[in-house]
DNA sequence: CTCCTTAGTTAACCAAGGTGAACGTTTTTC
DNA sequence: GAAAAACGTTCACCTTGGTTAACTAAGGAG
């Protein structure tokens, strides 16, 4: 299960023994269940996680009504905004599948970025190329239909589609559940045709 | 206008004059005409902007139809994806207004990271707090109809409005130049009801 | 100053998503 | 294992955005 890590973080860098046991001695791996809620809305916290295994999402509650806006897999790294900004959380963060993560927290990192300064050379390139992914996403949320969105999610992210309830998924593309529900049967005509 | 950086980066971290003559020494200021295009489609480049006075945006051109999906003002820098992945500019980066921009490439960053390690713990500093932002963008994107989003943006960003052409700003909240007419005038009727 | 291009508005028609409700099916929960 | 809750589908009706096109106004280029 570090060996996961390890492997991630060797696509970027290379770590000696050294570096890799402070790793270790920072205890920040943990699993979690099915449902379980990480971070409420209206709370705070101080905790980012990167998933080893499973799958997390992000999700507002608006009108009574729950919005997914992100879910997080294998290999991919969440940090909620009240870390940064220390204010209450303004959405809840939800395993969606069993899990193993690891948990950390500002004060570890500024700790590891001074004993280890590459560490933070890493996080700075890590955190370049998440925003140019979301600001990819973004640009091809904004420039595409519904339709479009499911299609090219099926494309790029089969695997979501499997493990994920199709009412989370339909928020996640911008539109209610039914539509989802429409939508799926009119792709299903169209391809008999 | 140098001091218009120091200004934004002492916001952050203080600067010795040592630091800041490095800065100066990169000569990285210049300035761009209204419509003026920075990078295109299809090129590579290795600079990244940012805004010290005026406007830049970035669109795809889609079916021959430009979609908008970023603006850029004061204080706010951009990054062209080409400048990591060194492929070619999937999109057009142009000047909306006269502006007065710094520029910078990866080489000049390593440079400076070396000499000051300072500047590579700004940088990543910057960049978490623009995926932060950026995130919540794209929620309240997702979780929003046009309408909201115009609304929102005449709340949030009504300088934009006042300083953008109608049809960039359409696309940026993901319609039709015709339809943001037409919601423009359903906004209007109802203000007056 | 004039011409031509670009920008913005309006209208009619069509396509697609939102909403509320009903229904069957699964999954939880006790 | 039964009752309750959650999930997914379908339908009818309504609202809203997309599209095409025509027209006006404004801005730039010569």
């Amino acid at each position: 299960m570090q060996q996961l890590l390890f492997d991630f973080i060797n696509k970027y860098i290379s770590l000696s023994d050294e570096e890799k046991s402070a790793l270790i001695d920072l205890d920040i791996f943990r699993t979690a269940k099915k449902k379980e809620i990480l971070l409420k809305q209206g709370h705070q916290s101080s905790d980012g996680y990167f998933v080893l295994k499973g799958c997390i999402r992000t999700y507002y509650v608006i009108d009574g009504e729950e919005k997914t806006t992100a879910f997080y897999t294998e290999m991919e790294g969440l940090t909620p905004h009240c870390v940064t900004t220390k204010e209450p959380s303004e959405y809840y963060v939800a395993c969606v599948e069993d899990s193993i993560l690891t948990v950390a927290n500002p004060e570890m990192e500024a700790e590891m970025f001074l004993k280890f300064p590459k560490f933070e050379s890493l996080c700075r390139v890590l955190s370049e190329e998440l925003l140019i992914k979301e600001q990819i996403n973004f640009s091809e949320f904004k420039t595409s239909s519904p339709e479009q969105r499911y299609l090219n999610l099926m494309e790029k992210r089969p695997d979501l589609i499997q493990r994920v309830p199709q009412h989370q998924l339909a928020s996640y593309i911008g539109i209610a559940p039914q539509s989802l529900s429409r939508l799926r049967s009119r792709i299903l005509e169209k391809s008999k045709a």
